[in-house]
Parts: structure tokens; sequence; C-alpha cells
DNA sequence: ATTCCCTGCTTACCT
DNA sequence: ACAGGTAAGCAGGGAATT
């Protein structure tokens, strides 16, 4: 029997009582296929360097027992940092598979290599069975268990260039509380649990027993049937406390296929046989564009609406008690906006899923250095290369990118140029990868005297090799998508696969120089900035040769005065004489800097307005001071006159004396970074984060804690008040005057002329300040 | 006793 | 746990000043 199948997750499943890889997926209808793989071995290497193939047999033979029938053992040819080794390959059954690399880490030790990647994993990188892909599988012995298909795998081919079938998705989300503090699966039941399947909510409130509503839930799980369950913190949180809560019953959480129960997997995560796992928490995690890290920055992000009120899990049993049904209404909206959420970042899940070759239900959860490892692994086994392991290494830094003083004030057209892809382009050019790497200059080597390593030419490095098929493959992609239509759902497809493929490429560097690579190289990473460092001196050497005015610079780029034909004569000769390629990036009509690198503001081109660095883009400054810090800027760059600006200031301290202003725009956010006991000195927001650890709630590593400075004497940190807690009463407006708005106004107003003292005289009420008749 | 200055810790940003 | 470079506030201590 054949079947088109759009193939979601493989899994170790059984088969005839042995293990066997699952496949799961779906055809165009959505209905299910499970089609059995029992002939995959699991494998893995050990280099010939540090055992004889009779010794090995022999501790196989007299270590696995009955399992030693099951383990086959051959000689192999492979590459290790792309230096031909002789492996012994022992593969069989996963159990007996398991037991042997066990055995030889004991006895052996070294030169074990992919004893650490799963067999679901091996299998999607060896057969080249991509998740998120659509492939024709012939199959026998078909039979049906609930409504999934099964059959056993004959054979398959991919096919290419098929958009996605609909998937079902069902969001979820709960309502947790407790009297005193942080909620305990131990004690506190589930106060609620609410669904969307796209069209209808359910919630399912706490009435006598919560076994009940997590029943409910099953009963949801199993009616609606969706591929996809998603949630926001589900790993971490959702799904530990149900199934915390269930142990008492001594059963799993039943949401899985052919009545699969949630189940820990990897690091935190929880795997759900045959469906889709997918926790928004993790995707927002790996963005800094999401200052705070909320669904309801995610739901801005995506343009969709936002609750008429946000309900922090701190007042949640507050509200459960006292206004349940606003309550209800905000987790209404919540599962709402992580069900449509999903919906717009599916195409991105599926094809980051696709050519990663890691599960969908897994690639959130992976970092994004796993991530471009995963791609690493399966493009490297084509080319013979044995993964190498994860080591531990003592963490050492090197130099990163050249950053120059800016010339502080107020500039009139200045042109961004910047090096396109710097980093991936010096490493394809320059062959920089971990195997190429040498310390003598001798032979085919092209040497860097100033760092003292260089770098081979007799052979292709496997990363650049990796960064322009990345490269090429995007173009082509780019060029395809040109000619259509840019709402047809083809186009959508590819352009997620473009923006999958330069994120791949912009990772490559970074993950060169983490320690915890497996193709970690501290030389690669520091000769790629060298020459980085080396490519923007030149440049700017070049461009002062030429006449052209510079600003500032950082890392790849440099501004300079807007003169289109020197600066196309720059850009000429970074070509023809770097071999890189640059361009005008964006152009500013005004940009204002301060004596700081890193910090500026600028009115483009097309009349918007960008602040980099500055106050108005950190989450640690309150709101209120961030906004006024815009409004001002603004109207600076867009040629307002010194009293309208100071106009502007007077008004923005009036409304703060005046205790005008909503304290929510008061509040100032920070992370918790580490466990509270190794904090070594005193801030406000860890003595906040203390006194709600006190209160019973647990303080984790990546929280946010928001706090308002109260009147008082004595350090900041000792006047610091949870914002559930502030009142408008006892709150320290001079603070927020003089520690918040005028800092962020001093700031941008005294590259301009005007003084400190000035602003600080307006801060305390005066008219104009005493130095303006100095 | 108060102010000033410096250093270390800490956070969050930029490319 | 992709990289390094950077600004800036607060705490806390000691020196300098009142």
């Amino acid at each position: 029997m054949e079947w088109i199948v759009w193939v979601y997750d493989t899994a170790i499943g059984e088969y005839k009582n042995r293990e066997a890889i699952w496949i799961w997926s779906i055809d165009s209808n959505g209905e299910y296929y499970l089609i059995i793989d029992p002939n995959f071995r699991d494998y893995f290497y050990i280099d010939s360097k540090y055992i004889s193939i009779r010794k090995l047999n022999q501790i196989l033979r007299m270590e696995l027992g009955n399992l030693y029938r099951d383990i086959e053992v051959n000689e192999v040819t492979r590459r290790l940092y792309g230096v031909e080794h002789i492996f012994y390959k022992v593969s069989g059954g996963f159990e007996a598979v398991k037991k042997a690399s066990d055995v030889l880490s004991k006895k052996v030790g070294e030169g074990i290599y992919e004893d650490d990647i799963r067999p679901s994993q091996k299998y999607i990188m060896d057969m080249n069975l991509n998740p998120c892909g659509w492939y024709r599988f012939k199959v026998s012995n078909v039979t049906t268990i609930d409504n999934v298909s099964v059959g056993v795998l004959e054979e398959f081919t991919p096919i290419e260039e098929r958009p996605y079938p609909e998937v079902r998705v069902l969001s979820v989300d709960v309502i947790l509380g407790s009297r005193y503090g942080e909620p305990d699966p131990e004690y506190d039941q589930v106060l609620g649990i609410v669904t969307y399947d796209g069209e209808n909510v359910n919630n399912y409130l706490l009435d006598g027993n919560d076994y009940n509503i997590i029943r409910l839930l099953e009963t949801d799980v199993s009616r609606v049937d969706p591929h996809v369950i998603v949630g926001f913190e589900l790993n971490q949180y959702i799904w530990p406390y149900l199934t915390e809560r269930l142990k008492k019953l001594r059963r799993g959480l039943k949401i899985g296929k052919i009545g699969g129960e949630a189940h820990q997997s990897v690091l935190g995560h929880f795997s759900v046989g045959g469906r889709v796992n997918i926790d928004l928490k993790e995707y927002v995690d790996d963005l800094p564009i999401f200052q705070r890290k909320t669904l309801e920055e995610l739901a801005g992000y995506m343009k969709m609406d936002l609750p008429e009120y946000a309900i922090d899990k701190y007042l949640y049993y507050d509200y459960w008690s006292r206004d349940r049904e606003k309550l209800i209404k905000y987790v209404e909206w919540r599962v709402k906006a992580i069900y449509n959420t999903f919906k717009g970042l599916e195409d991105h899940i599926f094809v980051l899923s696709n050519i990663t070759g890691i599960p969908p239900d897994y690639v959130f959860t992976a970092s994004s250095g796993r991530q471009a490892e995963y791609y690493i692994m399966k493009i490297g086994r084509r080319h013979g290369e044995v993964t190498p392991k994860v080591s531990l290494r003592r963490y050492r830094t090197y130099p990163g990118g050249l950053v120059l003083n800016p010339k502080p004030g107020l500039h009139d057209n200045i042109a961004v140029i910047d090096y396109k892809s710097m980093y991936p382009s010096i490493m394809i050019k320059y062959n920089i990868s971990p195997e190429t790497i040498v310390k003598s200059s001798e032979g085919n080597v092209v040497y860097f005297d100033e760092i003292g390593y260089g770098v081979r030419s007799d052979i292709r490095g496997l990363i650049p090799t990796i960064l322009e098929e990345l490269i090429r493959r995007r173009d082509e992609i780019r060029s395809r998508l040109k000619s259509l239509d840019p709402s047809s759902r083809e186009y959508k497809l590819l352009d997620a696969r473009q923006r999958v493929l330069k994120i791949l490429a912009n990772t490559m560097y970074g993950y060169m120089g983490w320690i915890g690579a497996r193709w970690y190289s501290y030389e690669g990473a520091s000769i790629v900035t060298y020459l980085g460092r080396r490519t923007i001196s030149l440049s700017i050497d070049k461009a002062k040769e030429l006449g052209l005015n510079i600003i500032y610079g950082d890392t790849d780029s440099i501004f300079v005065d807007y003169n289109i034909d020197l600066i196309n004569e720059l850009i000429k000769w970074v070509s023809d004489t770097l071999g890189l390629e640059a361009k005008i990036d964006k152009v500013f009509k005004k940009i204002l800097f301060t004596e700081a690198k890193k910090r500026y503001a600028g009115l483009t081109e097309d009349g918007s307005i960008e602040i980099v660095g500055l106050e108005y883009v950190r989450r640690d400054w309150c709101d209120y001071a961030r906004e006024a810090q815009y409004v001002i800027v603004k109207n600076l760059l867009e040629g307002a006159s010194k009293d309208k600006l100071l106009d502007l200031f007077r008004d923005f301290v009036r409304r703060l004396r005046r205790k005008e202003v909503d304290i929510r725009k008061l509040i100032i956010w920070e992370q918790i970074t580490r466990p509270l006991s190794e904090y070594k000195v005193n801030a406000p927001h860890i003595e906040v984060a203390k006194s709600l650890s006190q209160e019973g709630w647990r303080i984790k590593k990546g929280m946010f804690i928001g706090y308002i400075i109260n009147k008082g004497s004595g350090p900041l940190y000792k006047r610091a008040v949870h914002y559930t807690k502030a009142d408008p009463n006892y709150i320290d407006w001079d603070y927020y005057i003089y520690n918040q708005l005028l800092p962020a106004i001093v700031r941008i107003l005294s590259p301009v002329g005007i003084s400190e003292k000035t602003l600080e005289s307006i801060a305390r009420g005066g008219g104009v300040g005493l130095d303006m008749f100095v």
C-alpha cells in the first residue's frame, strides 16, 4: 500500500516486542498514519586507535550476555574534524547498543562517538527523513489502531515542495493559584483549565475535585484530537503541575495518541506521544525583541488584539476569590492569543524543523546553538564526518569587534555603510573551520602573524562548506520569491525558509566560539573577529583617504557623511580590494550622538525615529521616563526649538509632581539572573524578590521583578516594593523626577548644548536655569 | 558629619 | 549557555572636605 503523508515526528516505539522507529505523520486531510520501521539499527563508533577489533569483540561478548547476538561490528572509514580515521561501527538493537556503549565507556573511555545521539535523531539524519516534509511511503501489514492507520515500512521517497497540511490545534492554559504564594501541586488544586480549538473556548472550573477538570482536559484532547497542543510555559510549569496532581491517583496525563501519556523527556521538555507539543514561552525566551517574555508582548508582535487588562500570576488567587469573571475573561483571551500566535508562527516552526532535522516539538526547546549544531551534524555526515563529543573546556575570551568613539552632537545626512553578513563572508573567504586552523605557517597555509595562527588552504573546511550552501540555498529562494505573489501560501513558506537559512548562517560564528559546541574552535573564532577588525579598519582608512567624514562605527558598520559618489567609490574599493560586499544600510537625515558608544537616536529618510541603546529601549527604566525621552528626542530630531523642548520637559516634570502619572508607568523591571543566595550586593529587585520569596513565591532564574521606589530614607533597595503593592501616597515621586526622568532627558539634550543645570532647575520646579543668565 | 570619588557588581543593551 | 564590547546605576568603602 502507498501513503502520501507529512511526517511530524520520529520516536522509539515497538514492533512485535522489539524496539522500532515510529514515524508519526498525517495526510492532507489530517488523518493519522503511523509508519513503523523495525529494521533500523542503532549504532556508535569507536576509534580504532583506542582498541583492537579482537579486544572489542571480546569485551562485548563477555559483558553483553544474550544481547551480544544482537550486535554487529564493522570496520569503517569516517572523518573526525576532517581527518580520516578507521572506526569500528558497533550496531544492533537499541538496548544492545546502549549496553555496549555503556560498557565501552567504562572499559575504554575514549574514542567513542555518537553514542550520545538519540536513535530517532540518527534515523532522521541517516535516512534523510526530515520532519515537517512530505513523503511517499510504501507500507505493508496495514492495520488500524484507534483512528491511526498503522503500517510497516517497505520504502519511502521524498516529495518536494508541497504546502503544509492544515493542522488541528488545541491551545491550553490553566488557572493556578494559592492563598499562600506560589501554588504547590502537593496542596493546591488546579482552579481552572481553559482550552481553545479555533472555534470554541472551553473553560473547566474547579467544582469539588480538580481531578475532574483534568479529566475534562483529557476528554477535550481526545474529542478535538489535535495534531498540535500549544501553550505558554507548558514545559516548565503547566505539564509538571498537572502530572504532579495526577501522581496522587498513580496515573499519568493521558493526552497522547494511542493512549499515550505526557512524559518528561530531555531537559525538562515534555513529550506527548503522537502529538506536537509546543511551548511558546521557549520562543519568546530566545528572542531579545521580547523584553519581558510575556504573552502580551508576543501577541502585540503578532499584531493581535491585546487584553483589556492583563492579570499578573501574583494576583490570580486574589482575582479567583474576588473577581473571578475578570480572571476567566483574561485567561480566555490568553488561550485565543496562544492559538492565534501559533498559527502565525506555524510556518517558522515547521520550516526550522524541516531544515535542522529537529522534530517540531523540540525546535524551541533546543537552544539556537544546538539548532545550528543539528544542522552541522546532518550536513557533516554527508561528508563522512562523525559527530564529535561535547567536551568540558575552560572558558576563554578573545577580542571581538571594533567600536569607534562617536562624534558627539547632532549631525545631518549620515549614511550607515555596513558589510553584508560580515562574519559568515569572512569564514567562507578565509576557510575558517575547526579543522582548518594550524599553528605553523608551513605548507599551504594563510598565516596571521598578529594572532599566531593560520588557516590551511589545501582542504576545504566543513563550516565554510555549510555556510556556502546556506547562502546558496537562500539566494535561490530569494530569486524565486521575486516572481511570486507576496500574499500567496507559497511565498510565505519560502520566505520562512530563507529567514531560517539566514538565521543559521548568522549563528555559525558564535557557535564556533561557544565552549559547549561540538565543533568549537577558539582559534577559528579569534581569527574571524581579527579579520573583522582588520576589514573595518582598512575601510575606515580608505574612507578617510577619500575625504569621507566618519562619525561612528561598530563591528561591521561605519557612519559617514552621505556623499553618494564617495560612498560608491568606497563600496567598490571594498569589493575590489577586500573581496567583501558593503552596502548603504540606511541614511539618517539627522542623528544624535552622545559621548558614549552604542547609543544614538536618528531620524531616517523615511521619517521614522530610531533609538539605539538609550534609556528608551531599556526595560530597566520606567515607562514614563522612556516615553518622555522618545517624545523629546523625536521633537529634537524633527527640528523643534530649545524652548519647545524645555516646555515638553517641564510638562513631563509637572505631571510627576502632581502625581498624575499612572503608577504602572513607574514600574522598573529587572531580571533575576541567578539563585537569590548567589548575589553579592544588595539591589532593589533582589530585595523585592526576597520579600516575594518570603511570601511563598518561588523565585527562579529568568523571572522579571517589577518594582516601584517608595519615599523614605536609606538606600534604594530598602525602599523598593513590588509593583502589586505600590500606593501612590507612598511613592517617591522625587526619585522619578530626579533619577528617572531627568537623566533620560539630560542624556539627549546635553549634546545639543542644553545643560544639566538648566534641566535640573526645571526639574526643581523653577522657570529657567540660573546658568542661562551667566 | 557630610561630600566626593573610586571600584565592583549587576543589568541590559549593540553588532 | 551561539560571541565579545559597552554604558550606566547602585552599593559600599575610604579619603577629602566641611
